[in-house]
DNA sequence: CCTCTATATTGACACACATCGATGTCATGG
DNA sequence: CCATGACATCGATGTGTGTCAATATAGAGG
């Protein structure tokens, strides 16, 4: 899912000030993008992201982010589903165990937003 | 106000699992860092800063905003207040119209947040 | 001073979301 | 096959937020 970035579109036509500002996002580019920045706007889950990339694997199990965060385990497991089907993390169940790793093309979607 | 990147913090200490995540954002960083994400985390909001970007003179006033999301005046003015007072836009009165600008270092936050 | 136009503020409403307890699922070990 | 531990899902609840109509403010011009 390709999100595309704040655009440098040449202005154009007309407006009640004559500046004209039809360039910029589409409606649905804007949607993407702003439901790829909703996953990460929250500081739990910012938390979770930063702790998993400060990890000597590169990858960490539930039951050290609860442990981090200090939220009930369900909280937590909402919160990686979200950054998950955000497409920033990927899950892997080893034995009882479910290993999350961040998938850097999609943090490099986040920060081409901002280009 | 200062924006800390995701840390690339070593891990340490002890965890259920052996691996040790107590490295990664404060809770204070990761809500700072979430606050201007949340600015941020809206369709129309990065409308907002996309259409003021590809202007001209890269200023806006709100009829002409208003004009281009095709939302109630009082709904823009108050996306653009969130902005402004997230640091990303800069307001001036002149006469009966308000210009917007965007800040450019505050912006380069955002992006650093994931760097 | 009055009016007109552009913008901001307020109040209300609906909807989304973060959180947790309770419960379900699934793999392991006895 | 049953018990245990790790994780996911569900249901409920309180809080946050996007939206608009109504109203207020503020500057320009007559």
């Amino acid at each position: 899912m390709p999100v595309r970035e704040l655009p440098l579109a040449p202005a154009s036509t007309t407006s009640c000030c004559g500046i004209g500002v039809d360039g910029g996002l589409t409606r649905e580019d804007a949607e993407r993008s702003a439901a790829l920045l909703k996953a990460v706007a929250d500081p739990v889950r910012l938390r979770l992201l930063s702790a998993i990339r400060a990890t000597d694997a590169g990858e960490a199990c539930v039951c050290d982010l609860t442990d981090l965060v200090g939220l009930a385990q369900p909280t937590v497991s909402h919160h990686l589903k979200v950054l998950t089907e955000a497409g920033l993390l990927e899950r892997e169940r080893r034995g009882t165990w479910a290993w999350f790793r961040l998938v850097p093309s999609r943090l490099a979607d986040v920060r081409g937003i901002f280009d």
